[in-house]
RNA sequence: GACCCCAUCGUCUAGCGGUUAGGACAUCACCCUUUCACGGUGGUAACACGAGUUCGAGUCUCGUUGGGGUCGCCA
C-alpha cells in the first residue's frame, strides 16, 4: 500500500528534535511504500507565529536529505499546504458539521487564561456546555446579529471508543472523558483538533503519524471523521523524546535543537540516524543507517512504545564514526571553517586535518584540540618527567639542544622526514624514541596530551615556528 | 483527581513460554603505540515488585509501585 504522510509543523521557533524524528518517520513510511511526503504548516495559532520559522522547516528536512512531494513551496494537487490560507474551507466543514450533528455553535466566553490556578474542585467535571441545548435557529439568529461564536464538538455518545493503533495497539476510551472542544475559533480559524482532520481527510493522507500525546483525543477525532462519513487514517502513535526519565525533551529547558546541534559541530547525518534509533530498531544488530539504508530497513512493526531518552554521549560516538568515514578531503573542507575561528597562525592545515580527523568526534573538539597550537600555554618543568618514556628536565635538556641541531637541517618538513630523522637520532645517541620524542612534543606543546605526537605538531608547526619553540624550551629549562 | 500509555544493564535496545538474557554507547582492564586518540581483546552491569496461568514466565493475566501523557478559543 502506498501511504500518504505529512509532516505538519506549527512555525513557532526551532526545529525540535522530537518533532524532526517524527518527521523521519513520517518520510520513511511514504518512501518504503512508494507513497508521498507532503508538508503543511500549522500556523492558525497566529500568536504563536514565529518570524522565519518556516525557513527553519524547510532547510532542516533539505540538509538531512527529507525531500517533500508536495508543500507550501513547490505546490501540488491537495493545495493549498498553508492552514491560514485554508481558513475558508474549515468554515464551510464546520458549519456542515453542525448540520449534521457533530458540533454545535457556542458562546461561552473564553476560558480566563490564568483563571484560579488551582481551582478548588478537585473531581474535574466535563465541560457542560449549555449552548448545546440552543436550537439552530436560535443559534443562527444570535450569529446574525453580530455576536461572537465558535463551534464546538458535539459529544453525545455513550459506551467505549474503540480504536487501533499501529504502535500501541487496541486503544479504549470512555465517550463520557471525552471533551466537547472547540473546533472553530472565534476569529475564525480552526483549532488543531479540527484542522488536522479536515485536511487529513482532503489530503487524502493514509497514515497519521504523531506523538502519542495525540493518544487521549484520537477517538473525538474519530467522531468528527464518522460525523462526515469519513473514513479515518492509519494511526500512528509514537513514543516522547525525552531528555531524562521526567522531562520531555524542548527548548524550553534549553535543550539542544537540530540546528544547535550542527552549530555544535555535528554532521547532520549522523543526527539523523542518531534519532532513528530513538524509539526504532531494525531488528538486527546494525547502528549506522544513511537515509537511503532506513528506507529500506524501515517498517512500523518494529517501532517502540516506549519513550527514549536522548543520550547526547551516544551521538557524539556516532557522530565520530560519521567524521572517521569522512573522505579526508571532505573532513578537511568541513574542517576549514572552525579552523577559522580559533587558529590565526600560519599552519600546516592538511597535515591538521590528518591528524584531528581519528580523534575529534564534533567539529567543535577542533578548538580544544588546537589550542596550544595558536599559543604555547604556560606549563611546568614537571611535565618533563615521565616514567614510561624515561625522561625528566635533565634529559629534555640534552634531547632537545641535540634535537634543535638535527632540525635545522632537515630539508622535507614533513612527517615521515622528521620521524625518520628523530629515530635516526635517538638510535645514533643511544636513546629511546620516547625519550628523545617525549620532551619534544612536551617543549612543542607545552601539554601533557596532544591530538598527534611530537613529529606530527612539528609538521602542522613549520620549521621556523617548530625550532623557535625548541629553543624557548631550552631557555626555560636553562633559566 | 479522572482517563490513557509505558516499565530488560547507567543509556538506546534484542527477546514475541524453554536463552549461559544478546548487541551498541558509557565505564574498567589489557594489547597496539612517539603522548592522546583510532583500532583490537576481555570484564563489570538489567528482566521494578507481588500474585496467578503453565511442567516451565523477561515473555501471558491481574494487582501494586514508579514514570509519562491528556483534561486550552496551543499544537
Amino acid at each position: 500500500m502506498k501511504a500518504r504522510t505529512r509532516f505538519a509543523p506549527s512555525p513557532t521557533g526551532y526545529m525540535h528534535i522530537g518533532n524532526l524524528r517524527t518527521a523521519l518517520y513520517e518520510y520513511l513510511i511514504a518512501r518504503s511504500t512508494g507513497g508521498a511526503f507532503l508538508l503543511r504548516i500549522e500556523d492558525t495559532d497566529q500568536k504563536r507565529y514565529v518570524e522565519g520559522a518556516t525557513d527553519i522547516i524547510y532547510s532542516t528536512l533539505k540538509t538531512v536529505g527529507m525531500n517533500w512531494d508536495e508543500g507550501p513551496d513547490i505546490g501540488g494537487a491537495y493545495g493549498p499546504y498553508v492552514q491560514s490560507e485554508r481558513k475558508a474551507i474549515y468554515a464551510e466543514y464546520a458549519h456542515k458539521l453542525v448540520e449534521l450533528g457533530g458540533a454545535h455553535y457556542c458562546f461561552c466566553a473564553a476560558r480566563e487564561e490564568n483563571a484560579d490556578e488551582e481551582e478548588e474542585n478537585a473531581v474535574p467535571s466535563k465541560f457542560q456546555d449549555p449552548c448545546k441545548k440552543l436550537s439552530l435557529e436560535e443559534a443562527r439568529a444570535r450569529i446574525a446579529a453580530g455576536e461572537p461564536y465558535t463551534v464546538r464538538q458535539t459529544i453525545n455518545k455513550q459506551g467505549k471508543s474503540r480504536f487501533h493503533d499501529e504502535v500501541y495497539g487496541d486503544i479504549e476510551i470512555d465517550y463520557d472523558d471525552l471533551d466537547e472542544g472547540v473546533l472553530l475559533k472565534t476569529d475564525g480559524f480552526p483549532t488543531y483538533n479540527f484542522a488536522n482532520v479536515v485536511d487529513d481527510h482532503l489530503m487524502a493522507i493514509t497514515h497519521v503519524v504523531r506523538g502519542n500525546e495525540y493518544i487521549s483525543s484520537t477517538p473525538k477525532y474519530n467522531l468528527i471523521y464518522e460525523a462526515f462519513g469519513w473514513t479515518p487514517p492509519v494511526y500512528v502513535h509514537v513514543p516522547q523524546v525525552m531528555k531524562d526519565a521526567q522531562h520531555k525533551l524542548s527548548k524550553r529547558n534549553g535543550d539542544a535543537s537540530f540546528q544547535d546541534l550542527v552549530a555544535k559541530g555535528y554532521l547532520p547525518a549522523a543526527v539523523l540516524n542518531y534519532i532513528a534509533l530513538l524509539g526504532w530498531n531494525p531488528g538486527d544488530e546494525r547502528e549506522i543507517f544513511s537515509l537511503e539504508e532506513l528506507e529500506k530497513a524501515f517498517t512500523i512493526e518494529r517501532l517502540n512504545r516506549s519513550p527514549a531518552i536522548f543520550d547526547i554521549v551516544k551521538l557524539t560516538w556516532m557522530n565520530g564514526c560519521y567524521i572517521r568515514a569522512l573522505t579526508p578531503e571532505e573532513f578537511h573542507r568541513q574542517a576549514l571553517p572552525w579552523y577559522g575561528k580559533c587558529l590565526t597562525r600560519s599552519l600546516n592545515l592538511e597535515m591538521l586535518s590528518k591528524v584531528l580527523q581519528p580523534r575529534v568526534e564534533t567539529f567543535a573538539d577542533i578548538a580544544r584540540e588546537t589550542d596550544f597550537l595558536e599559543q604555547m600555554p604556560d606549563y611546568e618543568l614537571a611535565l618533563y618527567d615521565n616514567k614510561k618514556m624515561k625522561t625528566d628536565a635533565s634529559v629534555a635538556v640534552r634531547v632537545l639542544k641535540l634535537a634543535a641541531d638535527m632540525l635545522l637541517g632537515i630539508a622535507d618538513w614533513d612527517n615521515d622526514s622528521l620521524f625518520a630523522s628523530l629515530k635516526e637520532l635517538a638510535a645514533a645517541n643511544g636513546l629511546k624514541n620516547g625519550q628523545l620524542l617525549y620532551p619534544l612534543r612536551i617543549a612543542l606543546s607545552g601539554k601533557e596530551t596532544t591530538a598527534g605526537g611530537a613529529t606530527e605538531i612539528a609538521a602542522v608547526l613549520g620549521k621556523e615556528e617548530t625550532i623557535a619553540r625548541v629553543k624557548a624550551a631550552l631557555a626555560k629549562l636553562e633559566a
